[in-house]
DNA sequence: CTGAAAGCGCTTACAG
DNA sequence: CTGAAAGCGCTTACAG
């Protein structure tokens, strides 16, 4: 079917083509009569603007990017949620790339979006090798937001938790109930907000005065195999850790589940620590200790700032840089630390 | 900054901007050393094509919309995963709703990205309410495929797996191990998938000479809080089932946390089905058994057959009506039911 | 209040 | 091979 147009409204209301347009926009000074009868036109027709012809004579498109790391994490998917929907009631769309973790394919969700004239992206899992590119991005004055990841300049907007702090946390935790060799499933270290939920743990070690042991550490790409494999292994060992923090609460459920592949019982046999706080972790039958991102706050708050950079473009002079306090949040998969036989 | 154009381009290679747009589309006969030129000059400025103004002439945005009722429910995290990943692959952007099950976000959604010209639109959670306009979609010649659910007539294109039967595979499982109250979390009955797993349920223990015992079945939005309490409520009874399917694996976690924070062991006490088959599920320390919907195999045959629908709208004669079959995963949640005292 | 016309940044038929 | 020009469907300054 040919698509209807504002001319072919205008064509049977028997009024001028711009005098629709006007009727769409809301312009005040027109005759109740005429908007009463464009109005009934287009309602009896069906009548859709076209947006795509709007935005490129206003120049924006009212859609933002997001990319994510992976979208079946849940840290992923209920961020993607608040953002869509904060984003909807702001008469936003949200154009959802999945890089899988790939720098590739980061680089290129950002020039398809840029070529599809997004008014602004938010960038997830953003690594250390992509500093120029962003840079780049934000001086030519193109909103972009970083979340859960920072870099380490000022040119750039980010939101992001304190992770060296949460580690710090997970590790005082750990070390209270007892435990003294606690494994780390770091994510890649090219990320910042891994790498500093790494150096918290090894800060955090030391502080106490404990020795950093290079085989409790296992740095991987986030994958789901590679990290239930090398915990599979790691347990085996005679000098097995007793506790194991992991880098996000789904690298978490990776290792309990190579845990209890292995019959072992949580926490009494092995405690386990996540990061981020997803919906599951507060789930009684999981009840899994993290560290909350308070993600639900991240989130909105992500959306809304990019929005305000969008939409104040002028003003905008100091880049938006949020740091977010971790918090502690203890179930039922950490516990003392077993007698060792 | 001012964005450039093919104007910019052009003027600055010394050709037209009709020899620009020529060589960004690689139109054959342009002289190498033309392109060459025109391309050194591309790089250089950093250029990059405006695909709104591209659309408004080509009629098309290589943009599909994916609408989903909540995309923090894994379910439909996964199935966003692998249909965005794939639509990237075939050079095709996705932009992503959330309605949250709300009849009203469905509406304006579609109008919002039929507004938006995308080139065609998953449907998950179409509720039997919207029957007409999903018809009158369909009649336009517009592409609209629907993921996870049917509608009861011709004129409409949809992947579904045959719910009917996936529910008497979670009876007949639980019969087998000797369970004689099931009780039952059903979605909303007005989608037509969760509708025939209540059918399915119910029919399969008429088939097997149980009488249907309406407080056995809860008909809920997908609120894990409802499902949580009345979960409780149920479980508190004297007369309490040994059993519990429920409409999803999102719902099946809810149950099992509603048993967990009453302390009961799982199967010992309760055995629950999910259905889905969402990755958790077989996460050992989870071990949910449950009703495989082959989500990989569903939504990648969803995002091709939209993408088919797309590309060649003339031979598209009949419909695309796809059913897959449900199959049963055994795991941990389910045992013989316990010995009533 | 309303119409005619220019312009947003492309593609592509038409000429040469 | 390449340029000039029309046209995609809107918005909006300019006139009246």
């Amino acid at each position: 079917m040919k698509r209807l147009t504002t001319e072919d409204v205008a064509r049977i209301a028997g009024v001028s083509q711009s005098t629709v347009s006007r009727v769409l926009n809301d312009y005040p000074y027109i005759k109740k009569n005429t908007r009463e009868k464009v109005l009934a036109v287009i309602e009896e027709l069906g009548f859709t603007r076209d947006e795509i012809a709007r935005s490129l004579v206003e120049k924006r498109t009212k859609s933002i990017g997001l990319i994510l790391g992976s979208i079946s994490n849940p840290f992923f998917a209920e961020t993607a949620e608040v953002i869509i929907e904060r984003a909807q009631e702001l008469k936003y769309d949200v154009i959802v790339y999945n890089t899988g973790h790939k720098d590739e394919n980061l680089e290129q969700a950002i020039n398809l979006l840029i070529g599809k004239r997004v008014d602004g992206i938010i960038l997830t899992s953003v690594s250390k090798n992509y500093t120029e590119k962003i840079k780049k991005l934000h001086k030519n004055g193109f909103p972009v937001l970083l979340y859960n990841s920072s870099l380490d300049i000022e040119d750039v907007n980010f939101i992001v938790m304190d992770n060296n702090k949460g580690a710090r946390l997970a590790v005082q935790h750990l070390l209270g109930l007892g435990h003294e060799r606690i494994a780390k499933i770091s994510g890649p270290s090219k990320y910042l907000a891994t790498y500093e939920r790494t150096m918290g743990y090894k800060q955090e070690l030391a502080d106490n005065g404990y020795a950093i042991d290079g085989d409790l550490i296992f740095n991987s790409e986030f994958s789901y195999d590679e990290i239930y494999s090398f915990t599979k292994k790691l347990l085996k060992k005679k000098d097995r850790p007793t506790a194991i923090i992991a880098a996000s609460d789904q690298m978490a459920l990776a290792v309990l589940g190579a845990a209890s592949s292995l019959d072992m019982k949580i926490p009494d046999d092995l405690s386990v620590v996540g990061f981020d706080d997803i919906r599951l972790a507060s789930n009684e039958f999981i009840g899994l200790t993290t560290i909350s991102q308070k993600m639900d706050q991240m989130s909105l708050t992500a959306l809304e700032k990019l929005i305000y950079l969008i939409e104040h473009k002028e003003e905008a002079a100091e880049s938006i840089q949020i740091f977010l306090e971790p918090e502690l949040m203890i179930r039922r998969t950490t516990g003392p630390a077993p007698k060792q036989e």
